[in-house]
DNA sequence: GATTGCGAAAATGTAGAAATTTTTGGGATT
DNA sequence: AATCCCAAAAATTTCTACATTTTCGCAATC
């Protein structure tokens, strides 16, 4: 009986959740860049729509830490910096292993479906020899999927709100430091484990192995941060 | 070097601030009471302020889950269910858990003086036999203060911000089931003993509180809420 | 070099139009 | 007599265009 979000384009039913849901896209994917402002004249015509449902938009982005609102002088994307970077990862850290903890035990015959098929799809990509832009923006929603069907069995949704946004946090540090080529390989060895951990049950190990997935993904970008911002 | 979010109602310089500051009040109060129907006009009167501004702080308080926005029907408060109590319980417990772990061994002389100050202020209300409803509301912001004073020191934003979140919400199921009065004598000793650890950096020991503490809270939420619900 | 003041740009607020949902009131059917 | 269905009216949410207020850049002045 959790409440139904709206999480694809499609579906929005106001124009205020589709502005939303496209800065979103935009500003983790790294179109609008960090630190930009965000003007609302240009935002108006950039996406053809008024005012209001912008406001709102961005309003809403600001509760979500994606976007800082100054005073009277508007809105700017929230830049990125190496502290932002490392608190996000622990955070993420925090809240996904405690997830995984509840959502092992709680899965059904239907939640290890979902892993082995997103695991599947994930698989497809990181053993291909393609590294095209549009493949590595395949490979972050394969990825967001895989993760996702691995807490999806937590009763909490309190947990996986928060889960789900500080991955999303996580994944525009990750999109923005260009780290994803060279590590695919560890990674899909991670996946690999991770996903055998969880059909067996294994909390522990599962745990074990995201802990050390998230802290490397985590440190990758701290040090692409930290050259970046010298 | 934490970014300054506004707090108080009177340095709002905005009137979508005013507003959503207003209304979080409200609705932690239960002025506005759970479930029910935020209807446009009626807001514009009561707060005296037109769409925009009320729109955008309801925005932001869907962002929160103090209130839920239903496709094109508008808003309504969030309702208090058991499960959320529960899950609110639980999401508190885990960061304000590993807030506690990561400020008490990083406080310093200032640190402690604000859990000092805090705690001072808030034993003169627990150990009073006032027990009227302007207390009890005294009471809420002093509480507020030493659990925040105790966690002041560390050093991740993120982690801070949630455990804002979810203290708030956790004080909107508190306050409107009715159990305050007969526990504030156990709580008192909780208190005591919570700042006693912080002082003395004994995190195990501080740990070992607030996790009883929380529990404690939260129990009692739920029976409340459950008796109230059948 | 610092400061003040003016004009432009941009953010915020308001009123009312457009679109959508909910309610209401027959009339037909069981 | 009660129930169901559909259309029109009412209420409400959402969007747009415009008015107001605040901030910012730049030159002129002290």
């Amino acid at each position: 009986m959790s409440q139904a979000a709206t999480q694809t384009l499609e579906m929005a039913r106001t124009g205020g959740e589709r502005a939303y849901l496209l800065l979103r896209e935009h500003i983790v994917a790294g179109t609008l860049t960090p630190g930009q402002k965000l003007k609302i004249e240009m935002l108006k015509e950039r996406y053809d729509m008024s005012v209001g449902p912008l406001r709102e938009a961005m309003t809403r982005l600001t509760a979500e830490s994606l976007i800082i609102q100054e005073g009277q002088r508007g809105f700017r994307v929230a830049p990125l910096t190496a502290k932002d970077a490392r608190e996000i990862g622990e955070m993420r850290l925090l809240v996904e292993t405690e997830a995984l903890r509840k959502s092992i035990p709680a899965g059904d015959t239907v939640w290890e479906e979902k892993i082995i098929t997103t695991f599947f799809r994930l698989e497809q990509v990181e053993t291909s020899k393609d590294r095209s832009p549009e493949i590595l923006v395949r490979w972050e929603r394969l990825n967001d999927d895989f993760h996702a069907a691995l807490v999806a069995a937590c009763p909490s949704d309190w947990l996986l709100r928060t889960r789900e946004s500080m991955f999303r946090h996580h994944e525009r540090y990750r999109r923005l430091s260009r780290i994803k080529t060279k590590l695919t390989r560890d990674i899909h060895a991670e996946h690999k484990a991770l996903m055998k951990a969880a059909i067996d049950r294994d909390v522990n190990e599962a745990v074990r192995i995201i802990h050390l997935h998230v802290e490397k993904t985590t440190n990758a970008v701290t040090s692409a941060i930290t050259v970046l911002s010298v």
